[in-house]
DNA sequence: GCCAACGTTGGC
DNA sequence: GCCAACGTTGGC
C-alpha cells in the first residue's frame, strides 16, 4: 500500500477542517507530476497532510484516499480560481481524488524537524527548490516521520 | 513582502 | 527544439 504526502494551505483545507467533514475533494492540482501521482492513488492509501504557506508549515496529520482519481471539475468552472481554459469535459487535463480524515497530530511536525531526519533526504518535500505538492513517501520515511508525531 | 527556484508558455 | 520571459510556489 503506497504512502503519500499532500500539501494544502490550511486556509483552504486544514486537517482540523477535514476532521469535521465526511469527505473532501482534493482538487486544484495544476502540476503534471503531482497530477500523475494523484492518478496512481488507490482507495485506502494513506497520506501525510501537510500545511503549507502558513505560520507553522509542517505535517499536521494523516488522511486517507477514498476514491480513484477522476477529472477535476474545478478545471471546467470558469469562475473557479482553478479554471483551465485548455480543459474540456471531453478532455480534462487535471485530476482530483476524494479524501477522508484519519488522524490529527497533537502538534504539527515542523518542516525543520523533517529536514533533520537523514531517512528523509530523498523526500521531495525537503529538497531544495522542490515545490511538488503531491509526492510518494517510502515506507521507511513514513515510519520515521511517525516517530516524530 | 521578499525572493530563490521552478514549471510553463510561446516566439523564433 | 531552444530558451527568454513570465507566473507560481512557499519558506522565511
Amino acid at each position: 500500500m503506497p504512502y503519500w504526502l499532500m500539501k494544502s494551505e490550511p486556509d483552504e483545507l486544514s486537517i482540523e477542517a477535514l476532521q469535521h467533514m465526511e469527505r473532501a475533494r482534493w482538487d486544484g492540482v495544476r502540476n503534471y507530476q503531482a497530477r500523475n501521482y494523484l492518478r496512481a492513488m488507490k482507495p485506502g492509501d494513506l497520506f501525510f497532510f501537510y500545511h503549507s504557506s502558513c505560520p507553522q508549515p509542517g505535517i499536521a496529520g494523516i488522511g486517507k484516499i477514498l476514491t480513484a482519481s477522476y477529472p477535476d471539475p474545478t478545471a471546467l468552472e470558469s469562475d473557479s480560481h482553478y479554471f483551465d481554459i485548455n480543459s474540456t469535459s471531453a478532455n480534462n487535463r487535471w485530476s482530483a481524488v476524494d479524501v477522508g480524515f484519519v488522524d490529527a497530530f497533537p502538534a504539527v511536525i515542523p518542516l525543520s524537524h523533517l529536514k533533520a531526519l537523514p531517512q528523509l533526504a530523498e523526500l521531495a518535500l525537503v529538497k531544495k527548490g522542490s515545490r511538488l505538492s503531491v509526492m510518494p513517501v517510502s515506507p521507511v520515511a513514513w515510519q520515521s516521520i511517525l516517530t516524530l508525531a
